[in-house]
DNA sequence: TCAAAAGTGTTACAAATACACCCATGA
DNA sequence: TCATGGGTGTATTTGTAACACTTTTGA
């Protein structure tokens, strides 16, 4: 704020603006990284793809604008993302209609649990990143920029934080977690080197399988959950109760009620969006949330995993992820 | 901008919100980094000291906004600070008077020349990003939370960018540029190594001796500047063209804030100010301006350094400055 | 018993650190 | 000629890359 100005301040004399948030929502579904999108149902712009946003309300704060907006518009309750600011946008022309000025927010989620058919209002997809980054694809407003925006960050960010396990399930296998390195990065990682990188950073934790024995898959009632972090508990409060930060000890982590837990999307009435296998969508996916301890899909065996969770994605990694410079377009193998 | 809306769409029913721009500008003064600061002239916090700002102007982008605010209330112009967008801040609470959303920049340049002494306005102040880190002191809205989001992301640059450039003069000795990142990181750096480091990256070039000697004070008219990169022509050209808006990454700011409410005074004349060597402010500057090679202040001798430049601030460096970590509070020696 | 995946060990190489040392200059 | 800072050389240490190898399971 500046000091002197006209004495005389009118509230209503600044110049009209609006501001909404646009939400880059990131997940990954059969091994490609894909960009959720919705269609437009309006001018400007009617019928080209857009990023999901909206208005921010009086009284609310951007954040919470961007994880309702989320919420609204596709169905991914606030728990269920991994949620952060990335940019603001304020282009004069960047809107036909009047000023607006967006914050744009990245966010990271599991694969989408089956979409539920209930098509009501706008039309939902998942395009993969590199018809983002080809321009082979035109989407409403700056919505390219912005979304290349967020792509260069979660890649930034996969390297020095534990971002990444917030495309996993709550408890994950480090072979799912690699996997997830490798689809970003659009690269290939040493199995044996990510192993050893990722057990000897703090933020990730190897579940004690006999902690998770002990507890069914119901959590202990007594103890309460955010304090005590024991085995269920956890992962639901990891992004907010980020407090405890490291610590050495290794703590009862765990995972949540099983599978089923997930695709609880109450998050209120007909938020479901028609995840419409539209031209530019896969089929809606199959993965199987079933808790089967390997990760590879056609694996006919190999030594049973461990288990792995984050104390909190956000928090830094101690000896960052080496990666590979990752080429322009697909390399695989 | 979202998708779809209430299909009657009226441009004057979106909440009333105010877009400002903040500007956290650091600069280096004895040997200590600085934060410029104003003195607010009215309520609210009327007397704190605040981030220089101003509103957002009709048809006016947001990043011009910032250069513009910054020009206006400390003289500082566009070419003579790097400028790169922070975060933004929009608590609803954030502003007494009403809502405010706020984009945050934070700008680095080299030490304020001798500040014009026509005080009119504002009182502006350098104080040692010490105090504002100790919390000792307390600045208006969310503005000490503001600088500090600003602080960690200057030190995070200054580790794989060439930003600590925009801390020198458009040449500059190596020895000057470690001189920054000691200060910045609040650490001494080794000199051998840092000279390699500089050496072995890209965006640091070092000025032909010849070529200098051939080109006078003046710049050779003859040669494009931006294409040739020449002693003296490449600094200036340096900064704008780091545009796009968001680079590499930083650290994990996931939160957000709030904005301010700035008195706007127009972009008009007299835009220096006083440099009031307020009980924050130690006394002017006497740094020489003059083209001396050798930058240690009480320096006796030694043999003649090189100088340098930098390509462009914004690039990242192929190698990145090792950092041993800084310690929380003032080491030296 | 075989293939596949988890996980460990080992070596080769590259980078960072520490520090000795030489060089050029002004006083 | 001496102190001082610029600049280089180099051994030590640390970290990464590559890959062989052991373990454990399902088919």
């Amino acid at each position: 704020m500046n000091s002197s100005s006209s004495p005389g301040y009118d509230p209503r004399s600044f110049p009209p603006v609006a501001v909404t948030v646009d939400v880059v929502l990131f997940t990954i579904r059969e091994d490609a990284l894909h960009v959720l999108l919705i269609e437009r149902g309006v001018e400007p712009f009617l019928g080209l793809w857009a990023l999901p946003g909206g208005f921010v309300q009086p009284g609310e704060d951007l954040e919470p604008a961007a994880a309702r907006a989320l919420a609204a518009e596709t169905g991914v309750g606030e728990d269920e993302a991994y949620l952060e600011q990335l940019a603001t946008y304020g282009s004069p022309d960047r809107d036909p209609r009047m000023r607006v000025v967006s914050v744009a927010y990245w966010a990271a989620c599991e694969s989408l649990a089956r979409p539920a058919g209930g098509g009501d209002a706008a039309r939902a997809a998942l395009v993969p990143v590199s018809s983002i980054e080809d321009g082979g694809m035109d989407l409403a407003f700056d919505h390219q920029r912005i979304a290349q925006h967020a792509l260069d960050r979660l890649r930034a960010k996969l390297e020095y934080t534990a971002v990444a396990t917030r495309f996993c399930r709550p408890e994950f296998t480090i072979s799912e977690l690699r996997t997830v390195y490798e689809t970003v990065w659009n690269t290939k990682l040493d199995p044996g080197n990510f192993q050893r990188k990722v057990r000897e950073n703090l933020p990730f934790r190897k579940v004690d399988p006999t902690v998770r024995a002990m507890a069914s898959p119901l959590r202990r009632s007594d103890t309460d959950s955010a304090r005590n972090p024991v085995a269920f508990s956890v992962a639901a409060s990891v992004d907010s109760s980020a407090s405890g930060a490291v610590e050495a000890e290794a703590l009862p982590l765990s995972d949540q009620a099983d599978s089923t837990l997930r695709e609880e999307r109450e998050a209120g009435p007909m938020h479901q969006i028609a995840w419409d296998p539209s031209p530019l969508e896969a089929p809606a996916p199959t993965m199987p949330i079933s808790r089967r301890a390997t990760m590879s899909p056609g694996s006919r065996g190999g030594r049973p995993p461990s288990l792995w969770t984050a104390v909190d994605p956000g928090l830094m990694l101690n000896s960052p992820i080496p990666r590979r410079r990752y080429p322009a377009s697909g390399e695989s193998g």
